[in-house]
DNA sequence: TTGTAAGCGTTATCAC
DNA sequence: GTGATAACGCTTACAA
């Protein structure tokens, strides 16, 4: 093994495994890659190959193959305990498949989004997996002509022509309300993110989903949009509803925003559940950590990813499958934030 | 732009670029990366790739150049806030560098550290922060060899060669309990984590620099070391504490530790901060989410993170710099968990 | 099975 | 300044 000056090993090629092997640089490409090679020089190469400490070169490796053996996930916001489940979900298969993880935070910026989708073509990962926060006929456009196979985390248009992985928000958003009514709660309020976004959207309607099917009125004092799906601004959404109606609830569309909720109802003087109830989406890992701990709609954050990891591999080795529409099912997971407020007979 | 069969675009070379500027590959080459170009060929070239939508090969380029515009980054656990953090900073910073960001997980296995140190040889990044939690002599040898640039994050012999951030745990630990003594608390606990990883033992030696410094003597019963630093283990080490002890305040290795910490208290009847105060180490976004806030050691995370990108990108522009030591201090970020239990006078 | 040789798409080194 | 041309390190036809 050579030495350059600051110790480090310079890093041996495959030509010299196969002149120390002597052989030919193919079959000793071969006899590394699993491809039926003789005992014999299998031996050779694999011995020569451990003497020198040799490692294939990626870029090399890449260019040649076209597969570079990366994968890219994209999200909205790192800090996010949802997209940080995703995350740990996505690297661990990736591993599995022997798969770098490059990440990219977008800040929910759909100029970001589809610059990552045109950055591609720079053939740097095998796929994406991407999770637009909400959807332009842009988004539609470029993820018909992405470069690489791309899977979608979300709803998103089918003439996209691209894998997605769906998580039922809506029918989610129905059973927290149901959930409460059926704990005695009857002024149930909802915190929900920015309409604009797809999530927004689809767990907006079924707030108004879950009111009628346990015929509650609609009542728009008990609703709000936060900026974003931040801690901060569900604080401030929940003291615009405080500020003009009594919720004996709240169902809040993440639960950063139940997070944000909480600590408003309590300087509003409110105790959680007695007073007020509260349920979060998501089922982060912050349901542990709130105090009560957060009753929150399960959207199988990492079954979602990883079932958008199976389909992009699955793409990677076949481009030529028609697009799969997976969908995730919602459960309800009941804590103490929500607990029965007097019994119903 | 030719199109294939699905609709999307086939990638454009760069010979097809300069085909159609009617210049060589070579001048195409050089007026796309910014070098002495004669303004007229330089408009054709640029034309021609804005027309096809050039865009360049990225394994291509960094088998021919060397540098494959992507670091790593190396941590124990996604699921802990600090390294979100971490991860945060480095991507942004990253990007300014049009870098990309790789992301391992290591589990907090040495092993796995190891093998990613290997891994550099594959040259598929220009560097690594790694963040080890316990560092072996193998770590220093392979450090000391490794085939990139390294920051670690974490204390490391100066034997390793390689680039420090290093957080002041050990006076951040006596910060906490300073600041419990100095607000009345006189039974003052210590939830740690493993004695054997670096941050533990740093912490375990500031604890007992902060009782010397108030005079408390030092009792075992109040200590107790969990599992790893997660919040589950923080819960059972506290009521291992609880069962043999009677503290008035906990100061714990890190958040996830405090705030397991909390849930143990209130299981066993205690109002926080009334009868227990807790005080966490870290500072990170738990702090805000539990009730009450955290106290805790804000050991600049985020900042430790953007030093270690600058070192990292300081030594692959010259990797014939000295090996820098940086060290980031701690300070005491004061919130609901430790209020005023009795007026000092 | 094995060796020969042709690229993969760039960048860098030359002469001009 | 520009154009041939030689790498970079590897995989993969194609022949042998």
């Amino acid at each position: 093994m050579t030495e350059t000056a600051d110790g480090a090993a310079a890093a041996p090629t495959l030509a010299e495994v196969a002149r120390l092997a002597k052989v030919s640089v193919a079959s000793a490409s071969r006899a590394l890659n699993g491809i039926k090679t003789q005992p014999e020089t299998l031996n050779q190469v694999l011995e020569a190959a451990e003497r020198v400490g040799y490692v294939p070169n990626a870029s090399a490796r890449s260019l040649r193959s076209k597969r570079t053996g990366q994968i890219a996930f994209a999200m909205p916001d790192i800090g996010n305990p949802v997209y940080t489940s995703m995350m740990h979900a996505i690297q661990e298969l990736a591993r599995e498949r022997e798969s770098r993880l490059v990440l990219h935070s977008t800040g929910a910026d759909a100029a970001e989004e589809l610059a990552i989708l045109r950055d591609l073509r720079r053939r740097f990962v095998d796929g994406l997996i991407l999770v637009p926060i909400n959807v332009t006929p842009q988004h539609v456009e470029e993820l018909a002509r992405a470069y690489a196979p791309v899977v979608v985390i979300g709803h998103i248009p089918a003439t996209a022509g691209v894998d997605t992985v769906e998580a039922d928000s809506r029918r989610g958003a129905g059973l927290g309300v149901k959930h409460l009514h059926a704990h005695g709660r009857r002024h149930i309020g909802f915190v929900n993110g920015p309409v604009k976004t797809t999530p927004g959207h689809a767990r907006r309607l079924g707030y108004f989903d879950g009111l009628r099917a346990v015929n509650l009125k609609r009542d728009d004092r008990l609703v709000e949009a936060a900026e974003d799906f931040t801690l901060e601004a569900g604080r401030t959404a929940t003291l615009r509803i405080l500020a003009r109606a009594h919720p004996d609830a709240l169902l809040c569309a993440n639960d950063l925003l139940a997070v944000g909720a909480m600590a408003a109802l309590r300087s509003a003087g409110n105790e959680i559940p007695r007073d007020v109830a509260v349920v979060g989406m998501d089922n982060s890992d912050l349901t542990h950590i709130t105090w009560p701990t957060l009753t929150s709609v399960d959207l199988g954050s990492a079954e979602r990813a990883r079932r958008a990891v199976e389909l992009l591999f699955a793409r990677i080795d076949d481009p030529e499958r028609s697009p799969q529409r997976v969908h995730v099912a919602a459960e309800l997971v009941v804590r103490a934030s929500s607990a029965q407020r007097k019994v119903m007979t």
